[in-house]
DNA sequence: CATGAATGAGAATTCATTCAT
DNA sequence: GATGAATGAATTCTCATTCAT
């Protein structure tokens, strides 16, 4: 018994560090420019191992995305469930979120820019997308809250989540696709950004 | 004569097959996955006929962008050429730039989504930004003619406008990335996302 | 136990099967119109596994030159080791030499014939260098001994290797690359050359 | 009639331009690194154009080699025939012969380093040795008259004439093939064969 | 559990050459 | 006589993956 334990516990930490390099040299790199020798070098294993632990590249690929989303969702609802006013609830959530994207641009990347369409693959998309609702349904929730605080002109909760969504989104993705671009200070676009939404929405 | 003249047209239409079927493939699969092979096969040349035409991928890459760049340009010079009211005239100018993507998504795509970034190609990577800030830079004079006429409290040309860029493409690269998601009607998406900009700017 | 000694055996005959398809395709056809394609296909095995044994196409031919390098450096310490006297071991040595290149007309054409100069391989070539110069070195010394013992007019001890290396060189290259051409008896030419050098260099 | 001929001097012309253009850049980048597309680069003509002037990139290799082998006969034809003394005109022709090919170690090597044997094009096979056979009649000329006028011990015109001819080729042929080689001062080295060769054969 | 050996498929690109005009 | 357009075949090398052990 305590032998079957430390054997799925030495299992488990192998696929962990399996995960731990590739995550590393993904966000690096970029997912298409890692090879898998390169993941089995890092963490001084032979390639066959990880496919012991993984289908394919892209079993990695998306083990380290719901990882990385469900820290995403956390530190979205723990931000937003500490805010006692909900438009300050909204723009700490909003700044996690853009934080979170330029953090782990190759994340961000395959999440929600490059996105690939895997043909036939229909299990798989479905399961993103359900962790894109998931953090979806936070960003709404406090849209929610400053709706029915009477914050907002605006009472759509649906249109004006996709609103705040896009704009995020935005931000984030041209300052991850474009980094050579002549950009103003990073951080005073973003708040501008999340100030100007806001104050467009007003009431 | 008219051989000539027949020979060039055909020259260009082929050229014109070639970025066709490369734009297509890039969108659809991704710029990385997509081979010379693959373009070649889909128009029915050999890939030793695309070099007649493009010195290497990277040359595809950067036409088809030009291309969607000056397109672009030229629809928006038109709009914003026409309006009186510079806020008007912004407005104007920002529905015709989603208009443009959604109406072009892989141009669209290609050029302000997937776009890989080149490591250490400077001298592409400067042309390049170029043709961008041309883009760019129409935009940009609209935002100025506002904020000239004292409309926006914020008095940063630079900053507001890669601001309403970010929002703009938030829209535009959401509705073509994630067709499937349950968006509320797109237009008064797009709508609102321009108004509640130009309500949060302004004085 | 034995499995593991079994396997290096295979790994070393497969080593060995790659280096004398090679060595037997850059002497026929040429270095540079050999491809890895067809050392692949001469051994019946995929290209891909060459690259399991060498790093590239060029580390191919180092190895092959090694081999040869040490071959023979090992023959003629044998032989001038034997002889008391420094021009009969010299003689041997010349001998030794040319009769190596006969009969291992590849290893010699690929080594000392049709060498092709990498350019700006400059680690690599250093290698070749080192490898080179300690066969060089094997004849400098039985130069050296001569002219210690004041058998030959001429001093200089690099010069006169070079000399007598350059006369090997010529008489082994002509008989192997133009077997057609009408010679002499071979072994007669061959000792005209070596008692040709020594008697004009004698004092 | 003017007209005809007008014609053929400007088609020989070209012919004479494209030569000119392929041996600078066979000589000075080695055959196998230039392709046809350079060469017509060069007189700036199509690469279509050459194929009206030579069979094949081969053609034009052996159409250079042909003219090159004329001039060197004839150097050393001259050469020879101009000084008195025996000695001194064989002297005077290996020295032509090792000049030459340094001075046109591309035409050397193609000729007597990697001699490419083609399969079955024994026709040009036969060619290149009748050329060979020309340089090699004059050298043996050369020989004949040291012998005749009694200057060496060897009497075997043959013999001594392949010593010679193998001597020079070692000279030139290292040199040519490893120029990275610490060589002592070239023209010592080649003056120190020729004449330690000359010394050991007299009388 | 882990791996060494092997491979099929494919990448971008270049070349000599031909054909219709 | 000259060429623009086109191509088939080839190049080196890399990758994700599998199989026997």
């Amino acid at each position: 018994m305590g032998t079957q334990q430390r054997r799925a516990r030495e299992k488990e930490a192998l696929r962990q560090d399996i995960l731990d390099a590739a995550r590393e040299l993904f966000v690096k790199e970029g997912y298409e420019n890692v090879s898998m020798r390169r993941v089995a070098e890092k963490i001084e294993y032979s390639p066959t191992t990880i496919y012991l632990y993984f289908e394919d590249k892209a079993s990695l690929l998306y083990a380290i995305c719901e990882e990385t989303f469900a820290k995403l969702a956390k530190r979205m609802e723990a931000i937003t469930r500490d805010s006692q006013d909900p438009i300050e609830a909204l723009r700490a959530g909003c700044r996690a979120y853009v934080d979170f994207g330029l953090k782990n641009p190759n994340h961000y990347k395959v999440t929600f820019i490059n996105h690939p369409q895997h043909p036939r693959d229909d299990q798989r998309h479905l399961k993103e997308a359900s962790m894109g609702m998931k953090a979806y349904g936070n960003l709404r929730a406090a849209v929610e809250a400053c709706i029915r605080a009477k914050k907002f002109r605006q009472t759509n909760v649906e249109a004006v989540t996709q609103l705040i969504w896009a704009g995020e989104h935005g931000i984030t993705s041209l300052l991850i696709t474009m980094p050579n671009f002549p950009w103003v200070k990073k951080s005073e676009l973003i708040d501008l950004m999340i100030s100007t939404l806001i104050d467009g929405l007003r009431a």
